[in-house]
DNA sequence: CCGACCAATATGGTCCGACCAATATGGTCT
DNA sequence: AGACCATATTGGTCGGACCATATTGGTCGG
């Protein structure tokens, strides 16, 4: 729980969803911060504190003049979190480029793994992986296991980078796919999931790096079609939300 | 250009140069807000906003009775531009993570470019491959068609997390590596520079997704290659001169 | 009517001093 | 040695104040 109870997050939140919920129009000017101080009860103090985390977010420019508000384009990816959980039910569309983006990382991860693993490492993943095969438990479980198995990945690439970005984007969103999305993935066909892990087993049998790598791209693929087909329906509309901004900086 | 003048900013990028060169221990507890005061000779509220703007990161947490340093492995990736930028020779191993991740990031939105672009899209796409493939220019320009080429590809993706997380990696890095590196590029064997032109463009007239992928992901592994192998090599000439230079790790 | 110039105002940046609640510290007691 | 407690320390917040700069609005001259 980020949340802290000090008076400047309580602030901060708030108008961190105002601004995503695009209720200041980009590029124009917030309130002021003493109009700010007034709204919310709260000194002149706690409210540029607001500001400053704001401003780290990437969602406002504080200058002398006002505080203006930038484009969500360019924010920071910890702003990712709040923007997903805006609504009760997320965009298909943002869950689609969300998951897109994380099974890259962890197929990326998966093939650094694969390359530094060491014998012993190596055969505790194919003992995961084995763990995995047998159909078990309940759908909870299974998530449960892929996720150690994820975990233990990370931990043999040793990856910085994708441990900080994976800071970010799991922070408050993992949870929220769990709770919402979970009873979504078995029921994918199961021809897939075979597939999936035979080419998972077969990539580390033979410390094939690129099989490796694409099997777990598969699993990521497949769970993006149905968690987004399940939100789709959900939502009940086939509104394409296209955001027409094709700008290029 | 991140340089804002304050002071409070100033504060923050010292203590977070501090911070990530592990001059605190983690979960040790920070200097006081007071003591820090005194030290910058600034008021409490300044060192506060740094202090903010440093819990944002990730770096600390901001509790009553102190403000603890975290491990850097739970930090924000916002903090990688600033840790690529410690020594003058960035480390190759925390660059040849980088490029991992940041090669599977655009071989993912080619990918995804390629599944969603339109047939003039797609024309302008095999017009600039073709352009890339003119040896024309110097290294330099050959850069810039590059970028040119994934600035495009990005904005057919239109990939709102990727580009957020782009936003923070490419800060301050990218043109690190560009002043630093960008000579290695060129000196890589010709051979597997025509390899990855005519996978892309195969990947591009054929619309197989999965070709058009693995071109861009093999550009970038033979950029991580003799990039790193470059840092390496300086690093190594560099330690010839200076010896009293001792690492963590 | 319009543009340039200028003064009044608004805003952020910083500082000081103060108070409170929660925490940490160090000593005491068992 | 461990539990317990009083005190000092620390962060959280407040209010007021001053400065430099940016914005605003009006004035003046063309």
């Amino acid at each position: 729980m980020p949340h802290s109870n000090t008076k400047s997050h309580e602030i901060a939140d708030i108008l961190r969803t105002e601004i995503l919920r695009q209720q200041y129009r980009s590029g124009e000017r917030m309130p002021s911060e003493r109009d700010l101080a007034s709204r919310f009860d709260a000194s002149r103090g706690a409210v540029r504190e607001a500001l400053s985390q704001l401003e780290q977010l990437g969602l406002i420019n504080i200058q002398p003049g006002g505080a203006r508000v930038r484009d969500i384009e360019s924010a920071s990816i910890a702003i990712l979190g709040p923007l997903m959980v805006l609504q009760d039910t997320p965009d298909p569309n943002l869950v689609d480029q969300f998951l897109r983006t994380f099974g890259a990382l962890a197929a990326t991860i998966a093939r650094e793994a694969l390359e530094k693993a060491t014998p012993e490492q190596l055969n505790r993943m194919q003992k995961m992986v084995v763990s995995l095969n047998n159909y078990n438990g309940d759908s909870d479980s299974k998530h449960a296991q892929w996720t150690e198995f994820f975990q233990y990945l990370g931990s043999v690439a040793d990856n910085l980078v994708v441990r900080l970005i994976s800071n970010d984007l799991k922070a408050q969103f993992v949870e929220q796919m769990a709770t919402l999305d979970l009873k979504v993935a078995p029921a994918r066909k199961k021809k897939n999931v075979n597939q999936v892990l035979g080419m998972v087993r077969q990539g580390l049998s033979g410390k094939d790096a690129e099989l490796f790598f694409s099997g777990i791209q598969l699993y990521f693929d497949e769970l993006r079609f149905s968690v987004v087909e399940e939100l789709e329906a959900r939502l009940g509309n086939y509104q394409k939300k296209q955001v027409n901004k094709k700008d290029i900086k």
